[in-house]
DNA sequence: AAGTGGTCTAGACCACGTT
DNA sequence: ACGTGGTCTAGACCACTTT
């Protein structure tokens, strides 16, 4: 019941890719393969490996094969912004500072900036570090990330690489969601940033998760003058 | 060459909705009439319709037939908000007022708004309202519409129903782009809000087309302690 | 040259909602 | 009850691209 074949093989496929199964520029199987494997004809395969075509999750060359799609590098950058890169599109030159970074077991807040419902405490990491773009101060970065996910190995590399950049090229994240606001810098942000305390600032505040648990909770401050958010989309979808 | 034959029954029918000719609620050619019309198969003429129905153009009903989708006030919430229906939701009471409203041939700087390469006039309708919830300001819109598709008729709606909220229920829109940035409201926009000229706003502007033609240019300028942008989203789709 | 995906056919049965 | 769309089959030919 519920759900066809071609669903239920587009599902199959979606799951190993999202699970890191089969990973970018994986081959996935031939039609011909799909068709014995699932015993259908190959009209209901194609409907599936259409369908995630069209989505993106897979590239479908002739003669070559069906693969899984290169980077989110491009597709997740339009809403997970990687910060140096941006800075480099610009032609700017980027500025990397860690300011603090603090490793703990998670308080009651930590839980709470991650939506994690239990009561278990998680070892965390809690950084704040700065990025310049021609040298001036572009944004605070404020993060929390969950070490349950996040290899200890991983910590050293931020005291050169921002965690935002390591993470989006190392974990993969199935949920996400930003909550943007306007605000005061407030006296110690703008101390930071090099404004006057009342300037005008745009807050992003993203959380991700993979599968049911966090992954990271960061909050960006931009000052207002400095950036913009663009996006550009389509109804439905 | 080129295109497919479920490309072209596809785009046909596409033309028809965004032209107009077909409205929120008409009943499309059955499938079988299709078959005739293009003497194809069925097959042909599914593919072309699902496609449709998955980009959320038309809805497909069993032993009813296939409909132009209403314009969706529900899934395009999520990213072209109805601010009344976002007030009612936390249950404020809503308020609105129209405090300007002029029809005039577009100027050049009316056309890089709407992000028009043309040098060619058309006629806009230039418009500014105040929202607010609970008797407060809560945001100050400035709109631009394109009277070349918003139908002069609709203009004395806006006397009391916010333009935002006419275009989601009536204009299809196939496109469109959020940007959003902080800054001080101003002077003027400060006395308008009930506050101070250097309170932090967010503001967003956002432009939407219709195909080719731009529908619309909004400019919403949010007190930033009264509101909050929020988008869950998932990768790729 | 060979084999992939892209497209299309002419059927079929089924689920479902309208009547 | 009926007719719609939803799904699926077992073929077929073609265009393209890699080998």
């Amino acid at each position: 019941m519920g759900e066809s074949l071609h669903q239920r093989i587009r599902s199959d496929i979606e799951a190993r890719i999202l699970s890191g199964a089969w990973g970018p520029g994986d081959r996935i199987p031939y039609e011909h393969e799909l068709m014995e494997q699932y015993g259908c004809s190959r009209m209901t395969v194609s409907k599936a490996l259409s369908g995630l075509a069209e989505t993106g999750l897979i590239e479908r060359r002739r003669r070559a094969g069906s693969f899984v799609a290169r980077p989110l590098a491009q597709s997740a950058v339009l809403q997970i912004p990687d910060i140096p890169a941006e800075i480099a599109a610009r032609g700017d030159a980027y500025g990397y500072e860690l300011l603090s970074c603090t490793r703990r077991r998670s308080t009651k807040l930590d839980r709470d900036r991650l939506r994690m419902d239990g009561r278990r405490a998680i070892p965390v990491l809690d950084l704040c570090c700065r990025h310049r773009a021609r040298g001036e101060p572009f944004a605070l970065e404020e993060r929390l990330m969950n070490l349950a996910i996040v290899p200890e190995e991983a910590v050293k590399a931020f005291d050169t690489i921002p965690p935002g950049t390591w993470l989006l090229h190392h974990v993969p994240w199935t949920e996400a969601e930003n909550r943007i606001s306007a605000g005061p810098a407030g006296p110690a942000k703008a101390k930071l940033l090099g404004v006057s305390p009342d300037t005008a600032c745009l807050v992003v505040e993203r959380r991700t998760w993979r599968g049911p648990d966090p992954v990271t909770f960061v909050r960006l401050t931009y000052p207002g003058h400095l950036y913009e958010l663009v996006a550009r989309f389509t109804p439905t979808r």
